[in-house]
RNA sequence: UGGGGGAUAGUUCAACGGUAGAACAGCGGACUCUGACUCCGUUAAUCUAGGUUCGAAUCCUAGUCCCCCAGCCA
């Protein structure tokens, strides 16, 4: 799909940077804590910076924030890494970790302690909070704040050696604690961590924070344009004060836009982690959870991700994503890609009983119905056939046109059959149908020229193969999710449904991995890593549209 | 109410002093061997009040409402 660049104030600003001749060439950045997995609002993020680079001709990195190793772990960093190529993006050889930067981190804060900017606070936690002040308040200034810059150096070089426990002093910088801005009030800029770091080991006891590595990490790479989400824009004057009382070699800016939110999905990834950790989900790829990798296990294509993000545009105003846009997306790109069979998710046993037993015959159905003279393949027809339960009524309601009890409809590229008899149970429910079907209309159309109503579709009984197909609603019951403490509130319990007795048409037993295809009339289907030897496994990834189901509810 | 940010159809985004427009959702219809797709039609918005201007969503003033910030997380 031919995807147009969208226009919004971040591209309309770089267009005008560049036209002033204030920068050569745009470079961009995506900068992910390898703390979990990618979601959906990181492909935002992604795509932003990354297209943005390369429309304007310029590159984007992949810089890992790995600044808190109590909190990153390796299997993150292999999973954004690839979750980011998957999207389609290719950041060559700018791959970078700000733990690359430690040791000029390092010295910078020595720079600035020798400056008399930054000062060792022995401190405890609560203290400094109950010192920070409140809203309405001014902060109150450390004990500790006016030590001299060589104890103030000393110690800082005791608390790398290892000297102290965690927690034990940090380094701030010295700024105002007076500022109606908290960032400001004297920032910690570097803690006692006595933990191994997935990529420097126990080379490091002391790590910079956040904001003491982001800024200074951009000026290192020459970062033109540091694109973040608005929460960190409160930082901005901070990262500016870095980058005003360092020596550094560029002159990043940054930028903030509004973070993506999508109804009925939670895009924390506090609270995603929480799902992975209590088995609320089988993993960080299970098909309901809005991350990178649940998505392309689902069966989403990573063009659909790109298409939505182009659709739902950058902007400052907070916003709340009506998810059946990205869903509309999703069924538009595979409609035109996905190839049709038929599949029998609840299943109905019918008999053709003026259908020769012991017979059958091969009919011809097309892969997609846009290509009349492209691929086919055969389906096998006979005596005894399953079609979807929802097809047939005993009592039809208004409007409803499939099969019935004396009806006739089509089967789809096979034959007008009509309803004769309808065999029950003890219970009282239908386990069969007995029909007639008319040996002209052979491929679908009546030579009389008669017209039925309704088409369905079916799997022949003597080759239709088993399968399980899990479909999947969302994670939360309200449009708006909590997010927060108590989200399991939230949870929708019937997530998952599985569906144990599926027919599949035979072509489908070696469907590949992850391909989409379309169920026809039912929706978008993949078939899941879970499959095995004993056992076919489909994802539906999205429905079709439903106008009967709109029909059928209404008229409740 | 200390600092920062934001308000345009139900939702998301345009309109950059000159006819308020698109997509999604909704509704109605056409077509159809997928109640899909496609096509056509249609409902629907500038937070409020003043001001500047020939002309304001856009500029000014005063309000209102919403979001973010008091981690040694990012």
């Amino acid at each position: 799909m031919e995807i147009e660049p969208g226009r919004d104030f971040i591209r309309d600003m770089i267009g005008a940077d560049l036209a002033a001749g204030r920068h050569q060439r745009v470079v961009t950045r995506f900068p992910p804590e390898p703390n979990g997995y990618l979601h959906i609002g990181h492909a935002k993020s992604i795509c932003l910076n990354f297209g943005v680079a390369a429309e304007f001709g310029g590159r984007c990195h992949l810089r890992f924030d790995d600044t808190n190793p109590t909190k990153e772990e390796q299997e993150y960093i292999d999973a954004i890494k690839r979750d980011v190529q998957w999207l389609g993006f290719d950041w060559g050889e700018h791959l970078y970790h700000a733990s690359d930067y430690f040791a000029q981190l390092y010295a910078w804060a020595e720079g600035l302690i020798g400056a008399g900017r930054a000062y060792v606070d022995d401190q405890s936690q609560e203290e400094m909070r109950a010192n920070r002040g409140t809203l309405t308040e001014p902060g109150r200034n450390s004990a500790f704040r006016d030590r001299a810059p060589a104890e103030n150096l000393d110690l800082f070089r005791r608390m790398r050696a290892g000297e102290f426990a965690n927690g034990a002093r940090v380094l701030r910088a010295k700024i105002d604690m007076a500022a109606g801005n908290f960032n400001l009030r004297d920032p910690v800029i570097y803690r006692i961590l006595h933990a191994a770091h997935p990529r420097t080991g126990s080379d490091w006891c002391i790590y910079p924070s956040y904001d003491f590595a982001h800024g200074q990490s951009d000026a290192i790479e020459g970062i033109t344009h540091s694109l973040c989400t608005l929460e960190f824009a409160d930082h901005r004057p901070l990262y500016d004060w870095f980058l005003d009382n360092l020596p550094v070699p560029s002159r990043p800016r940054q930028y903030e836009f509004a973070r993506l939110n999508l109804t009925s999905t939670v895009l924390s990834k506090r609270v995603l982690t929480e799902l992975v950790r209590h088995g609320h989900v089988s993993g960080w790829d299970d098909p309901r959870m809005p991350t990178l990798a649940g998505l392309r296990r689902r069966g989403v294509p990573a063009a659909a991700l790109r298409e939505f993000v182009r659709r739902i545009g950058v902007a400052r105003a907070d916003n709340l994503v009506d998810v059946a846009m990205f869903e509309h997306v999703i069924r538009d790109l595979l409609n035109k890609s996905a190839l049709r069979r038929m599949a029998v998710l609840r299943p109905l046993k019918v008999v053709l009983t003026n259908y020769p037993a012991g017979q059958g015959e091969e009919l011809e159905a097309l892969d997609h119905p846009e290509g009349k003279d492209g691929p086919k393949r055969s389906v096998r027809f006979g005596r005894e056939i399953f079609i979807e339960r929802d097809d047939f009524m005993e009592v039809p309601a208004k409007k409803f046109y499939r099969l019935a009890p004396g009806r006739e409809v089509r089967l789809r590229y096979a034959y007008l059959i009509t309803c004769r008899e309808v065999v029950k149970d003890k219970a009282g429910d239908v386990v069969e149908l007995r029909c007639t079907y008319d040996p002209a209309t052979r491929g679908g159309n009546a030579p009389d020229g008669r017209k039925v109503q309704g088409t369905i579709h079916w799997v022949g009984a003597a080759d239709a193969i088993a399968a399980e197909v899990r479909i999947y609603h969302p994670l939360f019951t309200s449009a708006e999710p909590a997010g927060g403490e108590n989200f399991a509130a939230d949870l929708n319990p019937v997530s998952l449904e599985i569906l144990n007795h599926c027919r599949l048409e035979p072509a489908l037993a070696n469907a590949p991995m992850g391909d989409p295809v379309q169920f026809e009339r039912q929706g978008y289907f993949c078939r899941d890593l879970d499959s095995s030897a004993d056992g076919l496994v489909f994802n539906r990834t999205v429905g079709l549209r439903d106008t009967w189901a709109k029909v059928a509810a209404g008229g409740r």
